[in-house]
DNA sequence: ACAATACTTAAGCATATGCTTAACCATCCA
DNA sequence: TGGATGGTTAAGCATATGCTTAAGTATTGT
């Protein structure tokens, strides 16, 4: 349903087509999906527009990113370690 | 869960502690991640050690950043057309 | 005004999720 | 060797999830 609406905004039918869905469990997924920023709704008529909120893709891109990158720094700092320390690990301390 | 392992390998018993939840608990979280490939885990000894797969955790990252920039060249496209256009849309047709 | 369209609300249901406890197995250490 | 430690398996349970159908409501076109 997000990867439908990257490729521009969709009406509820429209998003509910595809998927061989009634529109209430469209609708529901949509009230997650709003509640949670991901998705921005509005209706206009008798017709309910929805389009994804860029931004909020943009925090959960990022939250991924700074941990990913934070733990492949960890990863570099080991490959040192076990370069300038071959074989024989240390023993961890146990208090 | 993630978080935790971000921040360094850890045994079934450390990721378990702070989130006070039983060992079972755990071990099923950890299966779901293994079998997604966001975790890999080995046992020496009776301990397990887990830590994340970067590479998986950056695919989810590009996932997300492939969407969020197509999208977000979607919104600076309307933005050109609003400019070139000011005020009266074009009318959807309907076949 | 009437019928069709586009949702919405409410109720219900099958299955999945997210734990728990109890019992068990495999190391490790005194 | 025996008890503590770290994990695993199995069973069970409460609640959440992900739909469905049926019966509305609000707009729109004729």
């Amino acid at each position: 349903m997000v990867e439908r609406l990257t490729r521009g905004p969709a009406s509820v039918s429209a998003l509910a087509e595809p998927l061989r869905m009634s529109l209430p469990a469209v609708m529901q997924h949509l009230q997650v999906l709003e509640a949670s920023g991901l998705v921005r709704t509005e209706k206009v008529g008798r017709v309910r527009t929805c389009r994804i909120e860029p931004a909020t893709l943009r925090t959960a891109e990022e939250w991924i990113h700074e941990r990913r990158t934070s733990w492949e720094r960890q990863l570099d700092r080991l490959g040192e370690y076990l370069a300038e320390h071959p074989d024989q690990p240390e023993p961890r301390s146990k208090p």
